[in-house]
RNA sequence: GCGCCUGUCGUCAAGUGGUUAAGACCUCGGAUUGUGGUUCCGAUAUGCAUGGGUUCGAAUCCCAUCAGGCGCCCCA
């Protein structure tokens, strides 16, 4: 026997048995983001390695080590890691700018990032993801929000935690990130060799480190002053608030967490998580927030945007399994050509048939749609010469000869 | 990149040093030559991730390698 060859490490198979829950995160998806006016945009998922070190950040864990990075005729290609960039490098090249804002896009599919796999994370996993372009009011990251809860609602999933927070612009947040560096500098050596790296690249990010040592620090009166100072200027405080404001009056529940720093550098302003308590460590479902400065990072005109991606793989733990549907009919005959014919004719009428493609013996075929099958269709001598058609219900044992001329409308009242 | 745990049939598993490696499900065949889902019978691992070692004897102990899982980090 040749040697079995197995799926790369942090790669899945999607088996037919898991698709009825696929079929269901993409037709919701489909169907609640257009009621919002999203379009779906489908992006290559490799792109010129350049797009995420400019558009995701170069001092972000994802540019900097989680890459899959190859080279083809002297240029550097990658897998996308996530699909904000390619939609804003999209939204640029086709001139998306001269629509009337806001410019509402969605998009699903695969990701790549090069990480030690656990639970709720893959080398290979899907997102399904909203950008909104054009549009700098508060009204935007509610609607966004707004946006995702539905849409998690729809899939059963109610309870979920909404986290809040604001970053500030880069003015009032830069002060804030250098007011942190000053207090902790005299910690500075007693820091875990996370935090002092993430001294240096994004003060931020200490801020939720879980090593104890830390969090003591983190706790030190002078220091903790610090972090739960209110940092962001009047402007982008008026923002936040408005934001909570018209999440109040939609019942959007959240609850507002300081520590909250999604870990990409294009966010400012506005950034969310959803959570759930149901996935071991890896516990957000959703995370987004607003990226006011990224189109013209790409070269673009200063576009103000909000987005958000959700794991589809981390939805589908979260939801209950749906069974596989059984298909309408399996034909049941000793006369395999009619059975063929019959097949098709009713296929083309709509129903989903199955007939037996190796002969054999009665009861096995009866067996066989049972197993698979709402009605089991007997076309026996009898039956082909008075073109009539025995349909069984398997579900109740009922059985009744219909003129095969009927059954189309007529078989499911058996 | 670091830590912990695990690897017995397609799947779930019993077995923890001593003759032929339980059982269940799935699959396939038969009992049942036009009526299934119930029942009964039968088939299916010369091998326990791979390679070494210890032993009279190893799925069981030791080492290495590989694979998987979980956690740290980071994120969806």
């Amino acid at each position: 026997m040749a040697k079995i060859l197995n799926v790369v490490k942090g790669t899945k198979d999607i088996l037919p048995q898991d698709m009825p829950m696929w079929h269901l995160l993409e037709k919701n998806a489909l169907d609640i983001f257009s009621k919002y006016g999203y379009k779906e945009i489908r992006t290559p998922i490799f792109e010129v390695t350049e797009l995420f070190a400019r558009g995701v950040g170069d001092t972000t864990d994802i540019v900097n080590k989680e890459m899959y990075t190859f080279e083809k005729s002297d240029r550097s290609l990658t897998l996308r890691p996530e699909n904000t960039a390619g939609v804003v490098r999209s939204y640029i090249e086709n001139g998306m700018s001269r629509l009337s804002p806001p410019v509402k896009l969605w998009y699903k599919g695969p990701m790549f990032r090069y990480e030690r796999p656990q639970a709720g994370r893959q080398r290979q996993f899907h997102q399904v993801g909203i950008e909104m372009f054009g549009i700098k009011e508060p009204t935007a990251d509610a609607e966004a929000i707004l946006l995702a809860v539905d849409y998690l609602k729809s899939l059963g999933l109610n309870d979920l935690e909404v986290e809040i927070n604001s970053l500030g612009c880069p003015e009032c947040r830069e002060a804030y990130k250098k007011r942190i560096k000053e207090v902790l500098k005299p910690e500075f050596d007693n820091l875990c060799d996370d935090c002092k790296n993430r001294y240096e690249k994004n003060p931020l990010r200490l801020l939720d480190c879980k090593v104890e040592s830390c969090k003591a620090i983190f706790e030190k009166p002078e220091i903790k002053a610090v972090i739960q100072s209110d940092f962001i200027c009047e402007e982008c405080a008026e923002h936040y608030s408005k934001l909570k404001t018209y999440l109040n009056e939609l019942g959007v529940k959240y609850i507002e967490n300081k520590l909250l720093v999604r870990g990409l550098d294009y966010y400012n302003r506005t950034v969310f998580e959803i959570k759930s308590n149901n996935l071991g460590s890896q516990n957000a479902v959703c995370g987004g927030g607003r990226y006011d400065s990224l189109v013209r990072n790409l070269g673009g005109d200063d576009t103000p945007a909000v987005g958000w991606a959700m794991g589809m793989e981390r939805l589908i733990s979260l939801i209950p399994t749906i069974e596989p549907q059984k298909i309408d009919a399996y034909i049941v005959s000793n006369s395999t050509i009619e059975a063929f014919k019959l097949a098709e004719t009713l296929r083309n009428e709509g129903l989903t048939v199955e007939f037996d493609m190796q002969n054999k013996k009665f009861t096995k075929q009866l067996e066989k749609a049972s197993k698979i099958a709402q009605y089991a269709f007997i076309l026996g001598e009898d039956e082909i010469k008075n073109n009539m058609v025995s349909v069984k219900n398997l579900s109740t044992s009922v059985q009744k000869a219909i003129d095969r001329k009927n059954l189309r409308s007529e078989f499911k009242n058996v």
